[in-house]
DNA sequence: GTATCTGCAAAACATTTGCAATTCT
DNA sequence: AGAATTGCAAATGTTTTGCAGATAC
């Protein structure tokens, strides 16, 4: 979830035009706290869209991601994740609900000590667990 | 890579049966740093167990998986890896030349603010980069 | 009118499943 | 013999690719 005020310009900044295909697929990603796979960002759009095909969402995210405007969340091995918010967070997933939890963390913190002198590009910080939410209703 | 004295004992504690696969597969496991996929350890055992399938290393993988004893390293959304070493420890893949190296992280020293409540469970820490050799070779 | 973008169909991979053959005790 | 394990072949699921038609400038 992050705020773009002007999406189509965010996009053209970047150097991607602006079609609706692309225009919806990044709204749909900037506006949800889901991180949807490919499989749920083309059922939201495919009724706004009816034409929308699977490849175009596959070729749209993979443009969005070798321009560095969404992340690719390789939490589970089976099922691959897109975040707009580019920032770096962690992702929490619950192996109950299937939900994935965005948290703070302080990078400053950690040390590399065996990475000196490594050019890091990408960091990514991954938890599974059970959220409260579900530790709650169902007292596991 | 880590270091089991006798490995048959190693499964049995863990409540696996030691057939030659699967001890064959641990101990290429254990003793390699290349956190190998499921194509490389086939490859790097067929010609010791000429009648091995790729069946038996899936099956064999999600076996030592379930009794906790490998962890999968999902760094790549193509690529699944697979370590021995459970202790808790990030990675850093080379984009350069594929390496998986890792590293020490003092987790004691992250802070999960959103995440009070929750169960967490398991922990990843996911670096890309490019490693020092690489750096070195090619002038990037 | 030419470039680019989209989306169908097919191909390419990775992984899982069903089941028969093999192995182990 | 009986139970577990292995491995082939087929099925499944996900992602990529080739290409023709549609769209945009």
């Amino acid at each position: 979830m992050i705020v773009i005020e002007n999406i189509s310009k965010y996009l053209l900044e970047n150097g991607i035009k602006p079609s609706v295909q692309r225009l919806k697929i990044f709204e749909y990603l900037s506006n949800t706290i889901e991180h949807p796979t490919v499989e749920t960002i083309f059922n939201a759009l495919s009724e706004e869209i009816p034409t929308l095909s699977k490849t175009t969402v596959y070729n749209t995210l993979r443009l969005f991601q070798s321009k560095g405007i969404v992340n690719v969340i390789n939490i589970e091995d089976n099922e691959t994740r897109y975040d707009a918010d580019t920032s770096f967070h962690g992702h929490f997933k619950c192996t109950e609900c299937g939900k994935v939890y965005d948290f703070k963390v302080d990078i400053s913190k950690i040390k590399f000590m065996e990475l000196e002198n490594f050019k890091i590009m990408e960091s990514h910080y991954y938890l599974k667990g059970i959220c409260k939410y579900c530790l709650n209703n169902n007292n596991l």
